[in-house]
DNA sequence: ACACAAGTTTATCATTAATAAACTTAAATT
DNA sequence: AATTTAAGTTTATTAATGATAAACTTGTGT
């Protein structure tokens, strides 16, 4: 069960973070945009602002991002982003290989997180800005390679959410993506054909932290007919992404530090 | 009016960003520190977690910060630090030469927040951290000094919000607080006799903008008794406090780009 | 000076969120 | 391994709360 009062501030608060404009946001544009009411609208903001993530310029009634939002994006607790800078440059590689779009996929719990992304380079081009895969874990490469090594308990789990339908070619039933998740972890790669988008064909592989659980996955996403067409250019993207992301494992290869009595250089 | 499953939600997320534990925090924790049941505090992190804002592990069950706030604080909306940076240099000179805690204040719709401070060098000291100064226009020195140079309307709706009692000393009579603004503006600096804080005397200067509109204060906040003790101290205090606001103000000043036409040396 | 639009406040009502209690799950103790 | 305890989850119920509409205020543009 979910508490809607409370989906629809935040909500309102996605739509400042990537709607704001200089002046301020009027209560009339939240509502046109969220289709708010403006009296339940006007009474949310006030509290969101009563608690200073948002506040209302005094003079123009519109409101701004507020200093709470401000001092999250200051603190340091936030950011492993570590990794993802660790990774960019295999990414690169990936994207200047192939010129398609490649992703660095992460999750947080039940949901898969795109970390970073390179769009593609040709003029037919996959094109989805940044793909919100939410609950897209069982319908995307990226998703189904990290899935498919995890252990069974929280694949379960991940599962269990909805399964939605994103495109004729959707696996939703779930024997069928467990035997599939099967076949990706003796692969070592995970295919996704026209199963979130129609056209979209996809290559996701898995990074491993230094215990082998799968933590994030790279994929590269092509036009399908172009995997159609021509057989080697599937063989080609597969080993840049295959080699990017066993690259990428190697961030959490323990960096032994150096003990006592330990030998400094090699016998 | 204020809506109260948005409170207890927002307030969460407080807790979050300020009490942040490696592994994460424990329904439990959440509820005991911020009073909530369990059913309910449950049925309102889920929430939030649905919304990406926080998440939960899988295994621990622990709640994490979520990307939605991660991503945050990579959006350059958020970022008008640029006068706090600009400022530092001015604030760090009085705290030098005073040794004592200096505040650069700001506000957004009706309420003060610190943009920086330095604490006090001395070891009988005036040690409040991060204050948090929400409520609080009516009884600081930094409130006060821009408050008095607000115009009338704005100082109306600030006056109108709550104006809580924080000591004996505090002025919550609206009209007597009236007659402090107006003398504030014409001495041109304000001060705080223990009004917020017992024992703590600040001395506050307004930093204005372009248009001689006050948008911050600079305050210096010293135990009441090196007052008392010593008439020159607050006269240097004043001073430098009364410098660098005005030193602060010339980051308005209009950066004249140079016209066609115009001439680009004096003649 | 008027009309219109945007924002705010209020009182009422239906919905919703809080509750308590039952139920899982997992870890700690014997 | 069995039992106990603690933490988290789910459910059905009810009282409280958030949504509503309508009246009101404020301010802007004509």
């Amino acid at each position: 069960m979910s508490v809607k009062s409370i989906e629809k501030t935040l909500s309102t608060l996605d739509f400042f973070i990537s709607n704001m404009k200089p002046g301020g946001l009027a209560l009339k544009d939240v509502c046109a945009s969220l289709g708010f009411k403006k009296s339940a609208a006007h009474h949310m903001l006030a509290t969101v602002c009563q608690k200073g993530y948002l506040y209302q310029d005094l003079k123009t009634k519109k409101y701004l991002i507020g200093s709470k939002i401000k001092k999250m994006s200051k603190l340091a607790i936030l950011d492993d982003s570590g990794f993802s800078d660790f990774a960019f440059d295999q990414i690169k590689k990936v994207n200047d290989e192939t010129g398609e779009a490649v992703h660095l996929a992460g999750f947080e719990g039940t949901r898969l997180i795109t970390l970073t992304m390179l769009e593609s380079k040709h003029p037919v081009r996959v094109d989805h800005g940044f793909l919100n895969k939410d609950h897209a874990f069982h319908a995307t490469a990226s998703g189904k390679a990290i899935l498919a090594h995890m252990n069974l308990a929280n694949q379960e789990k991940i599962l269990k959410k909805n399964r939605v339908k994103f495109t004729e070619f959707t696996i939703t039933d779930k024997v069928t993506l467990l035997k599939e998740l099967n076949a990706i972890k003796k692969n070592g790669y995970a295919i996704d054909d026209e199963e979130f988008q129609e056209g979209v064909y996809c290559v996701g592989c898995p990074v491993f932290n230094e215990y082998h659980e799968p933590v994030a996955s790279v994929s590269c996403s092509s036009p399908k007919y172009k995997i159609v067409r021509d057989k080697k250019y599937l063989d080609k993207i597969k080993s840049f992404t295959q080699q990017a992301a066993f690259e990428i494992s190697k961030y959490y290869k323990p960096k032994k530090p150096i003990k006592k009595g330990e030998r400094k250089y090699a016998a």
